[in-house]
DNA sequence: GCCAACGTTGGC
DNA sequence: GCCAACGTTGGC
């Protein structure tokens, strides 16, 4: 199937502004410390994902989003996790400011200015779902059982997404 | 490079 | 609060 067929078949944009195949991404945040809610009243509705301290988190950050990756907004450790809206990838990737200060609950002694470990992207508000979609409503689609989310121990804070489960999860809260 | 100990995640 | 999963650390 060509992309453009892709395009047709999908009712969300598959592609970016550079005409990269575009990628889709659950990213996991904590509600009491930054909902969704609370993204959206940020002044240009945008936030710094800072914070992660996982390697491989940090690699699909830093190696593998581009601006206008569509997110998955997922509400984790809290009495319904699941997600609550739609957000995007609006930077490039820079370094975590958090890791250089000492004060910080994310300081990092071993990085440097010059040698920075800790990467971040901005993340932006891109669209309210009509209803929230919980993890248990997830937990009952077998289209869905593939999800990387789903995989028994999966403790990743930011996971990769198949456009097709991104879609399915977007019809499933409108 | 191995691996035990430890810490964190996150659903339940 | 429990606990499975698993990443990280540090001694050797």
């Amino acid at each position: 199937m060509t992309l453009r067929q892709k395009n047709m078949k999908l009712d969300f944009p598959t592609k970016s502004v550079n005409n990269k195949a575009m990628k889709y991404w659950l990213m996991k945040s904590e509600p009491d410390v930054f909902s969704f809610e609370d993204l959206k009243s940020r002044p240009k509705k945008t936030e710094p994902w800072n914070g992660v301290r996982n390697y491989q988190a940090r690699n699909f950050m830093r190696d593998e989003m581009k601006v206008g990756d569509l997110i998955l907004f997922y509400h984790s450790s809290c009495d319904v996790p699941g997600i609550a809206g739609v957000a995007k990838v609006s930077s490039t990737p820079y370094p975590d400011t958090t890791q250089f200060d000492p004060k910080s609950d994310y300081f990092d002694p071993k990085a440097t200015q010059e040698i920075p470990r800790w990467f971040l992207v901005d993340v932006s508000f891109e669209k309210d779902l009509k209803k929230f979609v919980s993890l248990e409503d997830l937990k009952r689609h077998s289209a869905l059982s593939q999800m990387r989310l789903m995989q028994k121990g999966n403790r990743l804070s930011i996971l990769p997404v198949t456009p097709e489960e991104f879609r399915f999860i977007l019809k499933l809260g409108n």
